[in-house]
Order: C-alpha cells, then structure tokens, then sequence
RNA sequence: GGCGGGGUUCCCGAGCGGUCAAAGGGAACAGACUGUAAAUCUGUCGGUGAAUGCCUUCGAAGGUUCGAAUCCUUCCCCCGCCA
C-alpha cells in the first residue's frame, strides 16, 4: 500500500530548517507519480574537499530518504564553479584543478558518497560539462537575469557593500553559475545547507525567467564540528569524517562538547525523534550522564558507517586507552635506528614532535612514558638491552613498541 | 587619474627605534581534575643535544643606526574612497 503524498511531504520535510515551499513539494511530488517520471533532487558538491564528513551528512542522509522513496539525485560536482571561489568574502583564491584531479576527487565522493546514497538512484555530473561550454554573450544574458539590488539582499553582500568592503563581480556569478546548473537541469528540488538559502532563492527566480518552473528549496541546518563552535569543516579540523576508522570516529564523537550531544543524535543517526528526546530530558533530569549518551551516539555513528562488528571493538579499544588509561590491543612498532637513538630524536623521528625542542618539551610536561614509567632525563639514549620490547608512550594515546635492528 | 588604509609567527590580531622570538585571542599539544578525547584549571606553543649563546622569522631588496617588525629609499602585492 502506498503511502500518501502528505505522508511523503512529512516525513521528507522533517528536520529540514527551510522548505519552499511545502504545497510546491507535494504537488510536485505527485506529479511525479502521476506521470511516473521520478523526482530529481539537486545537490551540489565541492570538487575541492573530497573527504566527506558527519557535517555533509546531513544533507546526504535527507538525500537518502528521498532515494527510499524512489527518488533521484543528481549529484554535482563543481568542477566550474568551484574555479570562482566562493562569496564568503575572504576566500583565498583557490588553485584552478586540473581535470585529473576533479577526476581523482569524483572518484573519492563516489566511494564515500555511496556509504549513503543509493548508487541505482545517484547520478554524478560535473558542471564544467554544460557551463564550460557558455559564450561570454551567454554569460552576459544570464547575468540580465538577476540585478545588483537582488543580489544586495544577501546579507553578507550587503554588510560588506555598507562596510566598504570587497566585493567581486565574479562572487555576483557565483549564484548565477550555481542557478544555471539547476536550470540546465531542470531540477524539481535542490538541497544544501541554510548557508546556501539566498543562492536557491536566487535559483528559482532565475528559473523562472528561463521559463521553468522554479525549484523546490530544502535546507537543512549546519552542523557544529567537534569544537562545538565553527561548522564542521575540513580546514578547521573540527570534522568527524565518516571514512575514519572507527577507533577515530568513536573518540572524535566523545571529544564532542555535551551540548552537542542531542544535535548529532538528530541530524547524524538514524535514532526515532522520540527516542532522542527521552534521552533529552534524561539528561536534563541528572537521570542519564551525558558521558553514556554521548558513547551510545558514538557507537551509532561507528555501526553507520563500518557497520555492527566494528562497534564493540572501536569502544574497547577507547575504554582501554582512554579511559582506564592502559594499553591497546595493537601497537605499532617503531625500529630505533642504532645512530638516532636519543630519546628527543626518536620521538621526532615517529612524528609524535615537530623537532627536538618540542619532544624535549614533552618530556618535561610528563607526557613521556616507557612501559608506564615517567620519562625524566631529557637526555636519555635508547639501547637494545633496556630497551628492547618496551612500549613507548607520548601523551595519553599515541604508542609505538620500540624494536631494535 | 587623485586620496587614504594595509601586508606580523598555524589563523585572527597588537606592536611602530632597544626590555621583541614579538601582547591578546583562537587552534593545537601536554598536565591536573573528571562523568568523557565534555567542561574547568595550569602549562607549552620558531629552530638549534637547551644555551645570559647562535641562527631564522614581522611582503621583497637595499640603506640609516651601536641597535630596526618599528625610521628612510625603491619595488611587489592587497583593499577602500572620490572621480
């Protein structure tokens, strides 16, 4: 039996933050039905930053849900826009990829990307395909689409057009590029972050004018990274990165601050909104530690994305190093090489310190440790006999079993 | 074309002749504590087998000076305003 379409809307629209408009999605979504022709929904990837993470996520998991439904995505990398850079004011200007790298990249979401979406019911594209191929004179009749004063409406264009502050042409054909993509193929929805509402916005207006019918918008909110503060993203290195190991993404998800905790378990797990809420209000009520709440969405993001049998292993593996501080079933072994073996050198040598000044460094904050004991001696040489076998400890989790040739 | 503001250590950002390897914040790392790789507190945070030394760093190159991130010259780059 066939669910309703209000029953789709519902449960397509929950947990976005903007939809425009709700009655264009149900009425498009029974269109679809109707004509038995599937719904395409639009998502637009960066070609530059190929590891996906907790944050991409979200828009990917909603994605999912459509593709249940039997829903297609079309999967866009941006390989042309991503040359303009994008309008978030002080960009660095980013270095032009070469067409084997965006290849190289491609590949990289695809194997990431599929760990939620449905390969039948993804098709990848790349947007150099039909905006490289634009005149200057098709350019320019695209930009007489849009007028200044429309794209002034952007908070961010607008603050700094008052501020006196930069701003370029080209980040003016940022969402014209992105606009044209949708136009191009004619998309019945686009999904993406709220940071993207004003360039879909822009979208349907510009489809519009090309005599199409405008977008379905959805956003949905951005995720705060580890730190608790910035958006997850890459370059801050506050990411959980759903193609970690699963020891990486279950300690990650601890160091999430507890505030987080309720957020990740929405946007990030498959968990019911009741149970998230129950666990809500048992945290508020003292009745469960955020510590326990916080281990379970751990193991729920490890089963995610590796699967149950990673799960008990990966929570082994932090309850022994971290928490009961004691060794790892595994530890790496690190040859001492016969003319480097003073201690500073060897831990720079493993990478545990940048140089000796900061592995000497380390050594008197006591981070150092051979078979449990504190290191002292900053000037200690490493020999076979004494040191043969032993486990070589810097910090609370970073190990190596000293071998020697 | 005219006028003005800038380029500082991973990032932001102070400094404007010595006390500057350069404030402060963030990130990171370490230690303590803990319920956890949360929070909080403390410490470290250019290199040098460590040093009242030496070297490298404040857009680039020269110069002034006992001494320059700080002054001068030239150059490169960035931004805004007015036209």
């Amino acid at each position: 039996m066939q669910r309703s379409i209000q029953q789709e809307v519902d449960e397509l629209t929950f947990g976005l933050v903007d939809c425009l408009t709700a009655e264009e999605l149900a009425e498009r979504l029974s269109e679809c039905r109707e004509k038995g022709r599937p719904f395409r929904l639009k998502y637009g990837a960066d070609p530059s930053a190929p590891d996906i993470h907790l944050g991409h996520s979200v828009p990917l998991r909603k994605m999912r849900a459509f593709q249940e439904l039997g829903h297609r995505v079309d999967f866009v990398i941006g390989d042309f826009t991503g040359m303009i850079g994008d309008p978030t004011g002080r960009s660095k200007t980013r270095p032009p990829l070469s067409k084997e790298e965006v290849a190289a990249n491609a590949r990289t979401y695809e194997e990431q990307v599929f760990k939620i979406l449905d390969p039948e019911l993804t098709d990848i594209r790349f947007n150099a395909d039909w905006n490289d191929v634009l005149s200057f004179s098709d350019v320019i009749r695209l930009a007489a689409t849009y007028t200044v004063a429309g794209m002034l409406e952007r908070n961010d264009y607008r603050r700094r057009f008052e501020a006196e502050k930069p701003i370029y042409i080209h980040e003016f054909l940022y969402p014209l590029a992105q606009a044209y993509d949708s136009v191009h193929l004619e998309s019945d929805a686009e999904i993406g972050g709220t940071d993207q509402l004003f360039n879909f916005v822009t979208t349907r207006e510009i489809m519009k004018r090309h005599g199409l019918r405008p977008e379905i918008v959805l956003t949905v909110p951005l995720l705060e990274g580890t730190d608790g503060v910035e958006k997850m993203s890459k370059s801050l290195g506050n990411y959980i990165g759903i193609n970690e190991a699963p020891e990486q993404i279950y300690g990650k998800t601890m160091s999430i601050p507890d505030e987080l905790i309720v957020r990740y378990y929405t946007l990030c797990t498959d968990v019911a909104a009741a149970e998230v809420r129950r666990l809500e209000a048992d945290m508020a009520a003292g009745e469960l530690n955020p510590r326990d709440a916080k281990a379970r969405l751990a193991r729920e993001l490890v089963r995610l994305y590796h699967g149950d049998d990673a799960v008990t292993g990966a929570e082994e593996h932090f309850n022994t190093v971290v928490r009961r501080k004691e060794l790892p079933d595994e530890i790496a072994v690190y040859t001492v090489k016969p003319d480097e073996n003073w201690i500073c050198a060897v831990i720079k040598d493993i990478g545990f310190a940048k140089s000796n000044g900061e592995a000497r460094r380390l050594i008197k904050q006591g981070a150092v440790r051979l078979d449990g004991e504190k290191v002292g001696d900053v000037d200690l040489e490493l020999t076979a006999d004494k040191h043969g076998g032993q486990v070589f400890q810097v910090g609370k989790r970073r190990f190596r079993r000293l071998v020697f040739p």
